[in-house]
DNA sequence: AGGCGTTTCCGCCAAC
DNA sequence: CAGTTGGCGGAAACGC
């Protein structure tokens, strides 16, 4: 696995430790099918086409944006005046701050959700973008593109600053768009959860609020959210508090008690007992190997 | 969508 | 003294 990221890293990027790259494909033939590793944000500028991937196939047209998730094979077939832009990208590789983003509904849809359900929604929960707002995305695609092919100094700081603000303005841009159809709603309802997660993991947390604030009931919410997220609500939460913790224990010198109650754990040996169950060490020990270059 | 038996959570005290 | 671990019981979360 981690051979094969590297090695894909070095054919898909032109500078091994910076992984962002923008393409542009023109085509009026159809493009074969191709695999890759990273994340692949496609913006369909102009035309339409037929999308083509091992899950099934989808029209597209200008205005489309969709996630393709690393490892998956796609293509195009039947394309008409076909423009489109691939943005790709290893999020974790580039260091993306991407805390506040996930605070963001649409930031899960986008990212998460949309990609996760495409199949079962037959790609009828996609981001479309208005007119105006196509010609913002490709505003800023432009100026990434730019620093990218141009590389003045300063470039990659430039580069990642124009990725971050296109994906924030694609994250709003879900949120803002209104939600008619069933699929929509259901995505952004479970996106609202992970997002109101995100902001109140410190406060208490029940599955009877999530539920309410989704306007599902516990059950379904339960089954939907371990579909998307592999885990149950709360066990979401629990991790959510202790990853807080353990950058709070490495990025700060708060007593592990202070530390247990900012993130959301109202009695500190509960606390611990958490932390072990899933760093494997109490937090102490953790601190201590953290500060002296140990293991992660 | 709701019911029900089982598991886990969570806050408390106590002991290192 | 701060932190960790164990035990307990009511509440909730969970999975069928």
């Amino acid at each position: 696995m981690r051979v094969r990221l590297r090695r894909s890293s070095r054919q898909l990027f032109p500078e091994e430790d910076f992984a962002l790259r923008v393409m542009r494909i023109r085509s009026h033939s159809p493009a074969s099918l191709h695999e890759h590793d990273f994340h692949e944000l496609v913006v369909v500028l102009g035309g339409a086409a037929r999308h083509v991937t091992s899950e099934g196939h989808y029209p597209i047209s200008a205005g489309d944006v969709f996630l393709i998730r690393g490892d998956m094979a796609h293509g195009y077939e039947e394309t008409n005046r076909l423009m489109i832009v691939n943005i790709l990208f290893d999020p974790a590789g580039l260091g993306l701050p991407t805390d506040d983003l996930r605070r963001l509904p649409g930031y899960h849809v986008l990212f998460r959700l949309e990609p996760l359900l495409r199949r079962q929604h037959g790609f009828r929960s996609r981001l479309r973008l208005a007119t105006d707002q196509l010609a913002e995305a490709a505003g800023l695609i432009t100026r990434l593109e730019n620093e990218l092919v141009g590389r003045p100094p300063g470039y990659r700081f430039m580069a990642r600053a124009h990725l971050m603000h296109l994906i924030g303005f694609l994250s709003r841009s879900y949120a803002d768009a209104p939600a008619e159809a069933a699929e929509r709603r259901s995505l952004l309802a479970l996106a609202g959860v992970l997002s109101f997660i995100e902001r109140h993991y410190a406060e208490e947390i029940t599955v009877d609020r999530l539920a309410g604030m989704a306007a599902m009931s516990e059950s379904s919410l339960m089954r939907s959210f371990r579909k998307v997220t592999g885990r149950s609500p709360i066990d979401y939460v629990i991790a959510l508090r202790v990853a807080k913790a353990a950058e709070l224990l490495r990025r700060t010198d708060l007593a592990v008690t202070e530390i247990a109650f900012r993130c959301g754990f109202n009695d500190s040996n509960y606390f611990s007992r958490q932390f072990r169950k899933t760093m494997g060490r109490s937090p102490r020990e953790y601190r201590k190997q953290q500060a002296a270059g140990g293991p992660a």
